[in-house]
DNA sequence: GCTGATTGTCTTTTT
DNA sequence: GACAATCAGC
């Protein structure tokens, strides 16, 4: 019985307690993926259930792939029929097979963040909305917290209490009715559609229960009530729910999680078994003590202390850079000396709050040509050239039953209609797009009528007509990835890279074929319809981390994983614990962030690296100061390192206002012209030398005072830009 | 009517 | 540093 020798008392019991509901309180570190991929190899060599009865439900894509491995490696190919996936995926899957019975034909859309923001665009268009006000990301998550509480648009703006709240309401409207029009679902549409055939829809719901008798959960911290509904619709009398999470790891309560649902958990399934999982494998102690003395500085959370035997001296290290210069170069530094002393690359990672904040790191990491990936952030499949792409083969798809007027082209012609430049403009655009509503009909098929547009316009899209049409009687003839080539080149995309000597993205595009080359091998039955099904859930490629690279990415992309060596970057006050989302959010706003530094700190294996930096902020405007979450680490777990502040009262620098100097010099136009024809106009960002103060950085223009950080000793001031002894450097 | 250059604004976290 | 709005020029 080699499979359960290695485990401790409490992860046998997870293990094999297969007879009642399992409840898994999993601290980090505690061996949780083990325990849940050894229960799914238990259920099937010992207890002989099914493969196929046996789902697993999954965070993140990341998470998916690798529980799958460690599965197959307990089981081999058997491990294969376990459905291990995202619940998004998951209900991909479902709504592929059943959404006929909520009158969606089985080829709906699936729309990403880019395709929101272009409904969007249109949205505010017709209804007079102004971008600036109404930010697409504050719209967008308020349509998406309306429709994950399951109000719908006529219900929002019933209940909207003010003017904003009306337009947000119309826009909301709107944006519903074009992804009816066109079966488009966005990814709260996934869960939703499946909440409600699963519920209205009785024989379905039969069915998918039938399919499963052991169900697992995890991360089960993070499910928020949509998720949970849908999951626990899943289980029938006789089928068992297993589901892993960690209270203290609960970090997308923005996201609607509720940790009541772990907490409450046996109120809906009474019969329920508990088990806690406390002892940690993973980090050594000093990690682990720190961790555990921040966490506990959270006031609304139930008592929890990891231990761990991985005894070690080796304490965590804290730097802070004099600014946000040097913060990277410390970190590189550091990379490259544990490179030197045996440490691979990819046993480090670098992780931070925010993803603008890998820039600066990048910057350093290639100075000293140290090869890294970055997770996250502008993902392989959201790049511009990738989305370009895959919009001319969604301009290809073959027509499919029930959905005649296939309007989710209209996204794709509005994409890559003029790209390559084709001479064809917004005006143009738009009478096609008025057109095609007349019609009743998606825009592709209007060009297609031929003789539309005037003058160079309608001969460039003759044009491009003919190109589209040639590859689409391709489709069935070549392959995908040739097809994709094919309309590529013919189309000029190419030759446009080219010209701009665009390598990066030429390679790219190179990837992405290369990709489709592999999936057509995989599956020699799949469709060019189902090719782009599949991969309209991958926001990344997820086949690379093996390489010899640093890793990159937010705390949130590395929950669930592990590294040798963790370094947590820009621990300043403001950045993280990120502000805004403090104002938003007060008291419980700020725990989440401690918990986030908990998951953060808990990556460590061996050794844990925190940097800040102090110096001026842009994001922040103002100066920095170290995070708090470093000060609540005890002493004598802390080595510090690096600069302190020459002086103590930088923390009052920030709120000084006047410089005695707003009311000197003259303003006339004259000056303004002196300075802007010699030197240029001083504008935002500037790099500047004043005759007292040295150099500064031009934080923003206030009329015609420049607000300018210079060195700690002088802090902020207020100059008048064209002052004398002010000079652009 | 289209294109390219310039200015301004805003950057939390994800499937 | 990305993206949208704006404006001048073709």
């Amino acid at each position: 019985m080699s499979l359960l020798e290695q485990l401790n008392q409490q992860q046998l019991e997870a293990v094999t307690c297969v007879d009642r509901h399992l409840r898994i309180i999993a601290g980090a570190g505690s061996g949780k993926t083990r325990v849940v991929t050894t229960r799914i190899a238990y259920l099937i060599e010992q207890c002989h259930i099914y493969p196929n009865k046996i789902l697993a439900i999954t965070f993140t894509n990341k998470a998916a792939r690798e529980m799958k491995e460690r599965v197959e490696g307990f089981l081999g190919d058997t491990a294969q029929a376990v459905m291990i996936s995202t619940i998004h995926s998951f209900c991909v899957r479902l709504l592929r097979e059943d959404i006929l019975v909520h009158g969606y034909p089985r080829n709906f859309t699936i729309l990403d963040a880019d395709d929101q923001r272009s409904i969007l665009r249109d949205a505010y268009k017709q209804l007079q909305v102004d971008v600036k006000t109404y930010s697409y990301h504050r719209v967008l998550s308020y349509i998406s917290n309306n429709k994950t509480n399951f109000i719908d648009a006529n219900s929002a703006l019933a209940r909207a209490n003010y003017e904003g709240e009306r337009i947000m309401a119309n826009v909301y409207a709107f944006y519903e009715k074009r992804l009816a029009e066109m079966f488009g679902l966005d990814f709260d549409d996934l869960l939703i559609f499946t909440y409600h055939i699963l519920k209205e829809h009785v024989e379905v719901r039969k069915k998918w229960q039938r399919r499963f008798a052991y169900l697992h959960v995890d991360e089960f911290q993070d499910v928020d009530m949509l998720q949970y509904q849908i999951i626990k619709m899943l289980v029938k009398e006789d089928s068992y729910l297993c589901v892993v999470g960690d209270p203290d790891q609960t970090i997308y309560t923005w996201r609607g999680a509720q940790v009541d649902i772990i907490m409450n958990f046996e109120k809906d399934f009474p019969h329920s078994h508990t088990v806690i999982l406390n002892e940690n494998y993973r980090s050594t102690q000093p990690i682990l003590q720190a961790s555990n003395e921040l966490i506990k500085n959270n006031r609304n959370r139930i008592e929890k202390e990891l231990f761990t035997r991985n005894e070690s001296d080796e304490r965590i290290v804290h730097f802070t850079a004099m600014d946000d210069y040097n913060e990277p170069i410390w970190v590189a530094g550091k990379i490259l000396s544990l490179h030197h002393n045996g440490v691979k690359y990819r046993d480090i990672a670098v992780l931070y709050r925010s993803n603008y904040l890998s820039r600066g790191l990048e910057k350093a990491l290639l100075d000293q040509h140290i090869p890294y990936r970055i997770y996250g952030g502008v993902r392989f499949y959201d790049r511009a050239e990738i989305k370009d792409a895959l919009s001319y083969l969604r301009l290809l798809a073959p027509k499919v039953e029930g959905d005649d007027k296939e309007l989710f082209k209209n996204l794709a012609v509005k994409r890559i209609i003029n790209l390559p430049k084709r001479g064809i403009g917004a005006k143009t655009l738009e009478t096609l797009e008025q057109e095609a509503a007349v019609k009743d009909t998606n825009m592709y098929e209007i060009l297609k009528q031929g003789g539309f547009g005037k003058g160079k316009a309608k001969e460039s899209i003759a044009k491009f007509v003919e190109v589209i049409e040639a590859s689409r009687s391709c489709v069935d003839t070549i392959s995908i990835d040739q097809l994709l080539s094919k309309v590529l080149e013919d189309s000029g995309y190419m030759e446009m890279l080219r010209n701009d000597a665009e390598i990066e993205r030429l390679e790219n595009l190179k990837e992405l074929i290369s990709d489709i080359a592999n999936y057509v091998e995989n599956n020699p039955d799949g469709s060019l319809l189902d090719y782009l099904q599949e991969i309209s859930l991958y926001s990344d490629k997820e086949d690379l981390d093996n390489g010899e690279f640093v890793q990159l990415m937010t705390i949130h992309a590395a929950k669930g994983l592990e590294f040798d060596r963790v370094f947590v970057y820009s621990l300043c006050d403001g950045i993280f614990p990120n502000e805004r989302s403090i104002n938003e959010g007060g008291q419980q706003a700020l725990e989440e962030e401690r918990r986030l530094a908990y998951v953060a700190f808990t990556r460590a294996k061996k050794q844990l690296f925190l940097s800040d930096s102090y110096g001026y902020s842009y994001v922040l405007d103002k100066l920095k100061t170290t995070s708090r979450f470093v000060k609540e680490i005890p002493q004598d777990c802390l080595q510090e390192v690096g600069a302190k502040p020459r002086n103590s009262f930088a923390s009052d620098v920030d709120t000084y206002q006047g410089s005695g100097f707003s009311s000197l010099g003259n303003t006339t136009d004259e000056a303004i012209e002196h300075t802007s024809k010699k030197k240029g106009k001083i504008r935002k960002g500037d790099l500047v030398v004043h005759d007292v103060f040295g150099e500064g950085i031009v934080i923003k223009l206030e009329g015609e005072l420049a607000v300018i950080a210079f060195d700690k000793k002088y802090g902020i001031r207020k100059i008048l830009a064209t002052h004398a002894s002010l000079h652009k450097k």
